[in-house]
DNA sequence: CTTGATATGTTATATCATAACGTTTAATTA
DNA sequence: TAATTAAACGTTATGATATAACATATCAAG
């Protein structure tokens, strides 16, 4: 049984073994993870939500450290970079990476009523560069190299209070 | 063979067969296709690529409408509730639909060179509540409502100079 | 321990988007 | 068709997201 954003689970263990696969991970590569920029993984960890770059000074505000933007996107683009977190495009904000270490093409599903966010793994065959496009990107050439997949609607949660769709 | 983006055809019919399509719908479905409705939608015709918002507004400046941003962001919201164009989210920026009148989950391919967008057809099974998250959503009690894919990579053109991935 | 590379602090500004309100145009119906 | 209501538009102001540029500090390699 994987635990997931809609499914309870030990969220402090989540944490922790975020922090120590992105630790490993920098160690490993001769990354530095700076204080800052595990402090901002520890923030983006402590919710299943994803969380805009404001959000995150304010909460380093809340802390005392008054940081200025480009502080929260640097943090975040090195999160990014090496794969700890993710951009959800569709709502400018960021989330702490579930899968951490494995080489993948993240998909997201997002409540649009609690804001939750679940990562998940694509169907096989559906890994970007193979289906999901039923060969149109193939057949018309194109090389695909990343791509963006995120699915919105009710987690089960709420869908037990039927929310109609806008 | 279908026409494309990466393809040549002819882009003066492709444009016409778009514009009939709105005007059609609209009258159908007694929409105002309006005159800034109608010649934002022929500026996004124009050429296959997106275009930001304050694109739109450069090039209403420059035929003499000197518009302020709402003006941009209503017609495009029109144009994007009623499936003329799309919000293309990783680019944050808007393109005319080229699958007029059917309803369906568009899906992108976006060159990073040349930077051409494409709207293509998902394999069958790929439609968003179906496969492509492979039974995760399900397995998770998740409701897919509406899903955002956009792939990035090469397109045929821009292959033959074999740009490095970044 | 010096040198070069990487990271951080800070100011300023660019880019994308919307709230709010008054005016105009279109659609509805008495 | 005139009165009434709804929809669209023009405009000002501002909010939200993101980055350029440069000075300072810290780290890592020779």
């Amino acid at each position: 049984m994987p635990h997931t954003t809609f499914d309870p689970h030990d969220h402090s263990a989540c944490i922790q073994q975020a922090l120590q696969a992105a630790q490993a991970h920098c160690a490993e590569h001769k990354l530095q993870f700076t204080k800052i920029r595990r402090r901002v993984l520890e923030i983006l960890l402590a919710q299943h939500h994803a969380m805009g770059a404001y959000d995150i000074l304010e909460q380093l505000a809340a802390e005392g450290q008054n940081a200025q933007p480009p502080v929260a996107y640097r943090a975040l683009d090195f999160l990014v970079s090496n794969g700890f977190a993710h951009k959800i495009q569709q709502l400018n904000a960021y989330i702490a990476c579930t899968h951490p270490g494995a080489e993948h093409t993240p998909a997201f599903l997002i409540c649009r009523t609690c804001k939750g966010v679940a990562e998940t793994c694509l169907a096989t065959g559906n890994h970007p560069p193979a289906g999901m496009f039923g060969g149109a990107a193939r057949d018309m050439g194109f090389r695909i190299e990343t791509a963006v997949i995120e699915a919105s609607g009710l987690c089960p949660a709420c869908q037990q209070q039927d929310i109609p769709c806008a």
